[in-house]
DNA sequence: TAAATAGTGTCTTTAAGACACTATCAT
DNA sequence: ATGATAGTGTCTTAAAGACACTATTTA
């Protein structure tokens, strides 16, 4: 570092700095596949299109708080997984100003995800249509949720459309050696849930028996004894989720 | 986004801002380990420390371009790999005021990691010792290349030795789906120098007829009919990286 | 008992690990 | 020829995919 730099440092003044902060994309599960709540920017810049809910990162704040406060403040959840994604600075994503964003991941069970979208009524749930297939990355497009099945793409704000690209290709990344899988089914589930949570986020359909094989052989799984209540055929036992250690 | 932070945004001078800054790990593969390059901190904070090379973000600077800057003027090289790994933003990482760290890594193989070295004395070269397998993650200590086996580890500045255990971390992930490896290869190599930076990532041998048919069956290699110089025994043959497409 | 899904047995397929073997070059 | 490493053939092992089968519950 060298002096000047380090003497501006000291001196806020000195030089402009870029404002700093983050994006959080809330994520879950409707209908068999990703969704993201998203929030109708009023005001230009992008007025009318749809955005992540956001927020500056306060001065005696860490990334991580911002977060949680943006989580707690635009959706009224804490959410039980929150992941830093990337942090985005091109010059010119913001037309007003400089502003450098970090990307967060929150994933939404759908109790939380149903919670955030009726108390907050500006939340728009918004199925989002990846398609490519693993992690070949790419566009990701969000339609609204409720509506006819031939609703127009909603316009995404800023660089959006990437940070929610970059989310689906992060949770399908990690799926399959994390336990973030978890963090979108209650804590009591079956293993068909379970399965259906993993082949909604990779987008196809997975061997049963193997997946089976697979989850029960990881020593994650906590058998209940307990089945589950309301099908109108053989109810399938509930696991929880033991964290590995 | 609520409207008196609307208007602090438009005003630099509303709310105090974090400083930003991007730190960048320089590593490469020296006796078979991973190595980074490092400075020694002469003023305080961490005076007598040793900090990866890092600088401000400029107002009107990408992420990346910054990352490029650091690598030009404190390595005076341009490496041919370089990604985002994380953001930093905890309260206390630099004492004298609020800094959030944009992390990168850059991958230098042989030729650029000793031309930094040669032609920037001031760069210590040091040999991170991972006393974890995988990616269980923890601690990762360096030492200096040069000096007696029985070296104290180096004591890092800030929470530079977490950048460095994220750094391997990432790289460990990645190196067997993504193209990493050979960023860190020159533009010829044979297999088993391929297999050399292979094993020495993730800090285990591999088996070499499994390894050859691995790489040779995604269809990334090209064989240039050439082979290397210099043995005393059996010349192996040249291979060249073919981008996937 | 019919319907529907839970849950399993087992065969096939694929890929990695083990290990020895042959090939080829410099000296 | 010798030494040393390149490069391969093949057997074993581990795990996933395919698919049909049995089990269990409600209605």
């Amino acid at each position: 570092m060298s002096e000047d730099a380090f003497l501006a440092a000291y001196d806020p003044a000195a030089y402009e700095r870029p404002a700093l902060a983050v994006d959080v994309v809330l994520l879950g599960l409707r209908e068999g596949r990703p969704a993201a709540l998203l929030l109708r920017r009023a005001q230009h810049p992008f007025a009318g299109f749809w955005a992540l809910p956001g927020g500056f990162v306060g001065i005696g704040e860490t990334l991580d708080a911002a977060a949680e406060r943006v989580l707690r403040e635009k959706a009224g959840i804490a959410a039980p997984h929150l992941e830093q994604l990337y942090t985005f600075g091109t010059l010119g994503r913001d037309p007003r100003m400089r502003i450098v964003s970090v990307a967060y991941l929150a994933l939404l069970p759908d109790r939380a995800f149903a919670a955030a979208s009726e108390g907050m009524p500006e939340l728009m749930p918004a199925r989002l249509d990846v398609p490519w297939r693993g992690e070949a990355g790419g566009p990701v497009a969000a339609f609204p949720l409720q509506g006819s099945a031939r609703s127009e793409p909603l316009s995404l704000a800023f660089d959006h459309a990437d940070i929610l690209a970059l989310a689906i290709l992060r949770l399908r990344g990690k799926l399959d050696y994390s336990d973030v899988g978890f963090a979108l089914l209650p804590e009591l589930f079956t293993l068909r849930q379970l399965q259906d949570v993993h082949e909604a986020i990779l987008g196809l359909p997975l061997n049963k028996p193997a997946f089976r094989r697979r989850m029960l052989d990881r020593g994650w799984l906590e058998p209940t004894g307990a089945r589950e209540a309301g099908s109108s055929f053989r109810p399938a036992e509930l696991y929880r989720f033991l964290r590995p250690r």
